[in-house]
DNA sequence: TCCATTAGTGTTATCGCTAACATCGCCTCT
DNA sequence: AGAGGCGATGTTAGCGATAACACTAATGGA
């Protein structure tokens, strides 16, 4: 009588281990899940649930006639693994986290989106946290984050508070502090000097004959850097008077436009405005455009970041060129290697920029 | 004798098990690991784990001076609870996906923002599944997500494969389609028609009074179906002959370009051009002004998306604004007002859409 | 005064999976 | 022919947490 047998199948069975009226339930007993399991595999292919859980990462070591049974068990179950009960148990996740300041301005998408395209390829996940401008979220998204287990991790930055690093150093697992160099990472970098783009910037200018600075930066840490160094590097060159603006990070173009009035304001009429990013460096163009001042001619304008559409404003944009997906493929390699438990060559990665000039300057 | 015990605490503990060297391995038996668990804090505290796990979740079940002790035990191990086993426990992973075709094109970034944002404050984190164009990858990653477990789901776009709508389903969980409408969506959906906004466009440059017509297109669905939408719309103010360009996703400038190149190497020498992003429209304007032809009298331009740089071109790009943060925004308070069990009193959000009349129509 | 309630804590049994060993044939080699 | 090896599979005992009770002592009400 198969037709009646059949009629009744694995479909309609509902989980139950057998505890359904009998058992008075005992004390850790939990009502059941109706998910399929790997036992509900097992059960149906007639096998043990290690022998699908083989199936399912070592085939090679499970003979081919039970690996087709087992295929098919999970097919006509719908079976989808549960990596929070494997991971448990392997404790390996398959899961980096990033976490940078904000995605939205592309500049961190960018490195984002090459690390991730390379991670996925391998297997791994990404788990994205914004930690907000000036880091302030970073310390509980850390513990967040950290509570995670993620195999690997990556960091935006290389200042971490001391409470922090501890806990990083404690994770014990590969992490990639990206987007700036540090002597002493905590375990791996891959960045730039922003210090020295600060004053190639400033050496550029006034190689180009400029005498009168100006500088326009966001109110972030690596902004900072590059702002100190221009500064510096301008002192060095016999300038010591050079107009300050700073704004909210993340910057967009309408705190360019604001900062160049503000400058104008403060009677910078004329000069060479070193700006923190791309979008503020257009504002000042716009800006400047709007008020009937020659752009290089009165003012001069440099960015950050050579973002798609910096070669192609009006004037074109002088700027700083960042390989950004450099700076996620590499970390990405870096991170894989490191799982893989392959030597990583240098701790410390330099990706380097370069000064476009263009129009603006 | 206080100092003699206080030398050899908890710091030097080495977790082992009493297993040490008696024991002669039993099967399941696994080396240990290293970390700090629940138990560990439990056992210096002098309290059981249970106490600890509810210090953790509802310190307000504890009395306030188990609180405190366990509290300092914490603090003195450094723990790090462990997500994975807490939400094996509870099914519960107070972790959200997303799935976007890409990031670093600052449209879905955007988007990415808002709901992270949101999500982070409700204390959930973020995993982020890039697809790629077209969804290419959308079945795999879909699997590799779920496996995790999410609480819930963003996904970009309404169509999915027969496979991928009867794993999400059986997900069970809170779902959210964004970006574009659906009649019956898996569960909810916050977007905008795109056919209205190809055929707005169209009605919006017939109306303005230009007569011939021209198109540039990425090889995405959305954009597929606001050009259909523009054609038939054409059609129907009697426009039969549209010149169409396509080029792959994501777009760049230089896709556009290089598209209005080819639209006057086929012959279009005037008229209007809707492009499926900004991005185009912007490279479109470029190389009209590379080329000598007067924007918007020789050839007109709409984009897509109004980014941040589109009133800022020269001339300033016309273009339809989508509010890209409120489409994360929304989307965060759907999947929230579900997990908090209330109804969803609007299953299809619509955000709209505006036509933003700048200087290249 | 005595029992029902409640607050605080502990105990047990899972969640779904995999590491590590155990077992069982079968084949090969000497 | 017997030892040893290997390939395929099964068994057991966790991974680190929490649900669901169980227990104890203090409290309140009649």
């Amino acid at each position: 009588m198969p037709p009646t047998q059949s009629s009744r199948t694995s479909r309609q069975r509902v989980k139950d281990g057998g505890t359904s009226a009998k058992s008075p339930s005992p004390r850790g007993a939990r009502p059941s899940r109706g998910t399929v399991t790997l036992s509900d595999v097992a059960e149906l292919a007639g096998v043990s649930s290690m022998t699908v859980s083989r199936v399912l990462n070592r085939p090679e070591t499970v003979a081919p006639e039970t690996v087709e049974t087992v295929r098919k068990a999970i097919a006509r179950t719908g079976y989808v693994p549960n990596l929070l009960a494997g991971a448990l148990a392997t404790t390996r996740t398959k899961l980096v986290a990033a976490i940078v300041p904000t995605i939205s301005g592309s500049i961190f998408a960018a490195c984002i989106q090459s690390l991730t395209d390379r991670l996925e390829v391998a297997g791994y996940q990404m788990l994205l946290g914004l930690s907000g401008y000036p880091a302030a979220r970073e310390e509980g998204l850390l513990n967040a984050i950290l509570s995670r287990r993620p195999d690997a991790l990556f960091l935006t930055g290389t200042t971490h508070s001391a409470q922090s690093r501890r806990r990083l150093r404690g994770a014990k697992i590969p992490i990639v502090e990206t987007w700036d160099l540090s002597a002493k990472p905590i375990d791996m970098a891959v960045g730039f000097s922003h210090q020295r783009v600060g004053r190639d910037a400033a050496q550029f200018l006034f190689k180009k004959g400029y005498r009168r600075f100006a500088a326009i930066g966001a109110e972030d840490e690596r902004a900072k850097i590059r702002w100190k160094s221009y500064l510096a590097a301008l002192t060095e060159l016999g300038v010591d008077d050079v107009a300050s603006i700073t704004t909210p990070a993340p910057t967009n173009l309408w705190m360019g436009r604001d900062g160049l009035s503000k400058l104008i304001a403060d009677g910078f009429t004329h000069g060479a405005v070193f700006c923190s990013s791309d979008a503020l460096a257009h504002g000042v163009l716009v800006e400047a455009q709007a008020r009937g001042l020659s752009v290089p001619g009165d003012i001069a304008v440099i960015g950050f970041g050579d973002l798609d559409f910096a070669a192609f404003t009006v004037p074109a944009l002088t700027t700083v060129r960042i390989d950004r997906f450099a700076v996620g493929r590499l970390a990405a390699e870096a991170i894989l290697s490191r799982l893989a438990g392959e030597p990583v060559a240098e701790k410390v990665i330099d990706v380097g920029f370069q000064i476009i000039e263009r129009e603006s300057t």
